[in-house]
DNA sequence: TTTTAAAATGAAATCGATTTCATTTAAATT
DNA sequence: AATTTAAATGAAATCGATTTCATTTTAAAA
């Protein structure tokens, strides 16, 4: 292993005192152009890198950001992350990822593991079972930035980034309705979780807008992902009388649920009408193609990771807002819903 | 912003060295356990966390492994990533990731990025059109373990993990020509990449092994995604005779190429008999069902972050084997392809 | 009880960049 | 040319955990 060249080499070569090849290195305006020059190339020819670890012990701040999320292989949460990658590495900020796997447990060991790491920042979806927020509480007490996204505490005491779920199954919903559904159901997840929260209210209030009965059996409480869906056209399958319209709160899930139901006999639209949630490539490739609701991952991951780096810039430590950011959803609407 | 609780306060509290206190809190066994017991209490009490740019200005550790994939927002990629993270987690690793977004410049920025900041390892997938492999030098020339997964460099000249494209391939074209297909043609990455390059083979392998002809025109270059499928299909159905079997590279390409030609009257097997590639769940969703290679992303991702951890730990110098990893892929037979 | 060996603890140097404060050098002003 | 002011550089302290080497304490052996 070949020794690591310090600043210390490079003032020996030049002939300056490491100080001043520090500011050099770092363009500081205290430096005459000329010495800088001779610097940089010194520095360059052997081979020079900073250690980021004298830096950070020196300026507590390492450049990185945290972020958790409930799984990396969800074409979801995959977006956004990518969106963040691109944000975050254009500011020379490196990505720290780990995921909770949906365990509340997980969360709060890599929330730890964050906190321990020194991030400069956290971006947080939690997890579906995650009921309190406890084990963020070290970043706020210490005026670490830390900003939720998609996944949102009930009463966010941080900043979120959010679409307006409400409104977007409000949107499914009532369109399923304009398409003439009288039993319509609804698969969400089982949790805690705002995002599923208002959906169900989005859910119910697009039902009783029309005067329409709504009851709490309407709503079917389930993991949501490719497995389940056959497992959940079963529970619609043995409904009665069957439901005319499902809003089903992820792509994956549904189209992998029309499959199963198609093989059933059943037909989408004319029997049962579909509105999914995400639009993903496989709401576009299945068929009947599905509607569904358009939520921009990609955009979220650039504006929670934008949001997160203004913070971070403000160098004072005002309390800082906390703010919600919703971002604009909207209802695609495709063969799977279309009755008419 | 509340001070950080550093050993040197343990130390005054409890009346110890910070020596001591270290040691104690790394578990030496040179200290009394009734002291160990102390020191923690005392640790945890004071709200302490370890400030790991001290401990690693001196250790030279940093326990992040980087990774640099083509893009996050894949499901394959994101499926490895996931394996990855799981390994590196429980071995007490941080995840950094970026993506080079299939440009071979911003993969050099990344190379950068991760040399500076200290990553312990690096594994990477490259992008496509990465010619030579130079940026990564710095790392094998410092002893920094990197491992190249799925997308490898032409001479490895670093450990690899891939699977056995050019069987796979060969798998593939040998099963459209059990259905009986004559006019086969292959959908491959454009690049100097081996991933492509060995499929490339293997398709030509299968032919001819049965004395069957070949032209480097049977090759169709384009780059594989969801967005590119119709493009692709255009191609096809222009080429006279109309071929009368595809090898697609991606799954996600190859559901919308099939969408788009189901569109345009031809009938998926009887006109054109297809096989994809990744057994992404869109495969098994589209219809006719997508037959495909089924490739292990998350055990990739597990499999690779093990070895990198391995080689972690021998901390010796030894140059280290140059070993490459393939790992087992299997053809998915499905209605796509099946003409009998 | 004394001697010897082993276990436990501590003092101080170290890792390498940054920063405060002091000093030297160069440029501007009289 | 002498003085003032600004620009450029340097010495040394600092960040906090680790580690080497020395010292003290404790336990085991004589």
């Amino acid at each position: 292993m070949a020794k690591e060249i310090t600043i210390y080499d490079i003032a020996d070569k030049v002939g300056l005192s490491p100080t001043t090849v520090s500011r050099a290195l770092s363009d500081s305006p205290s430096v005459r152009p000329k010495t800088k020059e001779k610097v940089n190339q010194a520095a360059k020819s052997l081979g020079y890198r900073s250690n980021i670890f004298a830096a950070s012990l020196r300026k507590k701040s390492t450049h990185n950001i945290g972020v958790i999320v409930p799984r990396l292989n969800s074409s979801f949460q995959s977006s956004v992350l990518a969106g963040m990658e691109n944000i975050a590495s254009q500011a020379q900020y490196n990505l720290i990822i780990s995921q909770s796997l949906e365990s509340s447990k997980k969360e709060q060991t890599n929330a730890l593991t964050m906190y321990n790491s020194h991030v400069d920042g956290l971006l947080v979806s939690m997890a579906e079972n995650t009921g309190n927020t406890d084990h963020f509480k070290p970043f706020t007490e210490k005026g670490i930035p830390l900003i939720f996204f998609d996944r949102t505490p009930d009463e966010p005491s941080s900043p979120s980034i959010i679409i307006d779920n409400t409104q977007a199954a409000y949107a499914a919903t009532s369109h399923l309705l304009d398409q003439g559904c009288r039993n319509i159901h609804h698969i969400v997840g089982n949790s805690g979780i705002s995002t599923y929260k208002n959906r169900i209210k989005g859910f119910k209030y697009a039902l009783m807008d029309r005067q329409l009965p709504y009851t709490e059996e309407q709503n079917i409480y389930s993991v949501l992902n490719e497995e389940s869906g056959e497992e959940i056209a079963n529970i619609i399958l043995q409904i009665d009388p069957l439901p005319d319209g499902l809003v089903i709160s992820n792509d994956a899930c549904a189209a992998s649920c029309i499959q199963y139901l198609k093989k059933k006999g059943i037909r989408i639209p004319q029997d049962i009408a579909i509105v999914g949630f995400n639009n993903d490539a496989i709401s576009r490739l299945i068929e009947p193609n599905l509607s569904t609701i358009n939520y921009p991952g990609y955009e979220m991951g650039e504006i929670a990771m934008r949001n997160l780096l203004l913070r971070l810039s403000e160098n004072d430590d005002s309390p800082g807002t906390n703010e919600t950011i919703t971002l604009k959803s909207e209802l695609i609407v495709r063969e799977s819903s279309l009755k008419k």
